[in-house]
DNA sequence: AGTAGTCTACCGAACGGTCGGACGGCGCGT
DNA sequence: ACGCGCCGTCCGACCGTTCGGTAGACTACT
């Protein structure tokens, strides 16, 4: 046994996980039993045990992958030196974009951690709490440095990431709109909102990927 | 029996609607059992069932009382004659108001609405999509008159929608923010957002409640 | 006035089914 | 021979729902 490096073969546990997520996205963590997890698989409901101690330890792994996969890129941008408007536009597109991309996990981050029991609950929220600061903390450098119109810093980051986690629930993969549509409107809407003089600057800021 | 007209104690039914949504928010619709529903209420199991056939057609009930709530209301304003920016920042600012005042039920509404059967899905969905209409169709105006930055109608709606909606999940009735002022800054951000000019003479056409 | 019938509201008990999870064993690559 | 991955089997608890029945209040007929 050599070759596990580089994401060949997924590996039971990654099907699982991936299932998981499918599946809590589609019928809710309290609509998906074990049982139809295990046959999405391909697997008995027993074997799911083997790689995962109980159904909280599975979700509560799916949104820690989640976390820990986006936090990284948008901290980069956030402490990049560009003007605030566009590491805010940056970031709030790389956001959208990455909610789309992976819109089963970044569904379970979303809609069922509050299932998570308490234990697994504290460690989330604290977690969550610091991902948001940091596009909080933009738009405060932002406000203050006269990019954007004088408010409540809090209530904006409330504003902005709402409109953004919403993709979520509404985008469906045969619509009319493109991923990389969506996300840049919406982050041009976004800085819009907050009062940003050129939304054109911010965006030509932007690096295609 | 004569005094039942006006509101004056809720009945048995009522109670059972209003119980059910706060639970349906707080535990999810799946993660709510009957038994716990009927001890909330301070009634068995069974009596649920005289009053509704079944979790789903109180599920459905709990979404079409919310839905025709609201609707008549945003109408009416999406109908006025004042400029398309005061009307959209008057509709948003009443859907977000409505959505913190009776935010369990517009939280079964948006939330726990996916867990509907085939059956009441299709009523629902047609219904809903009547409502966001009502405001695409404001900011399509919006867009045709030069009050709004020319945009995709589709994609502006699920951004705002998307943004206000964001209270339900994020609102904390012990926070720091008064329900008033969040929908005035929800609605000054989404309005300021699609471009309009002069988001001081759109509040001002609003009329305090 | 008495009384039989009907209605609403509720309850206790039980239904079949499914839930998350536990345990021991089995085959196979090393 | 040893352990990793997987499976078959079983468990007690709980699920949504049904059914038969009771208590009381109103209605209608005699």
């Amino acid at each position: 046994m050599i070759n596990r490096e580089s994401a060949q073969e997924p590996g039971t546990a990654e099907r699982i996980r991936d299932s998981a997520a499918t599946l809590f996205r589609q019928k809710g963590f309290n609509g998906t039993s074990m049982q139809a997890l295990a046959t999405a698989v391909g697997i008995t409901k027993s074997s799911l045990y083997h790689h995962y101690p109980s159904k909280q330890a599975l979700l509560a792994e799916i949104i820690e992958v989640t976390m820990s996969r986006v936090t990284p890129l948008v901290r980069e941008i956030a402490q990049s030196d560009l003007p605030a408007t566009g590491r805010l536009h940056r970031a709030l597109t790389l956001h959208t974009v990455e909610s789309i991309r992976e819109r089963d996990y970044v569904a379970c981050f979303s809609e069922e951690s509050r299932y998570l029991s308490p234990t697994f609950m504290e460690t989330h929220r604290k977690k969550k709490g610091e991902y948001e600061s940091l596009f909080q903390k933009v738009i405060e450098e932002g406000i203050d440095r006269g990019e954007f119109l004088e408010q409540d810093s809090g209530l904006a980051t409330m504003a902005l990431l709402g409109m953004c986690d919403s993709v979520i629930r509404r985008y469906r993969p045969t619509g009319e709109y493109a991923p990389d549509e969506i996300a840049a409107t919406f982050a041009d809407t976004a800085v819009r909102g907050l009062g940003a003089r050129d939304t054109e600057r911010a965006a030509a800021g932007e690096v295609t990927r």
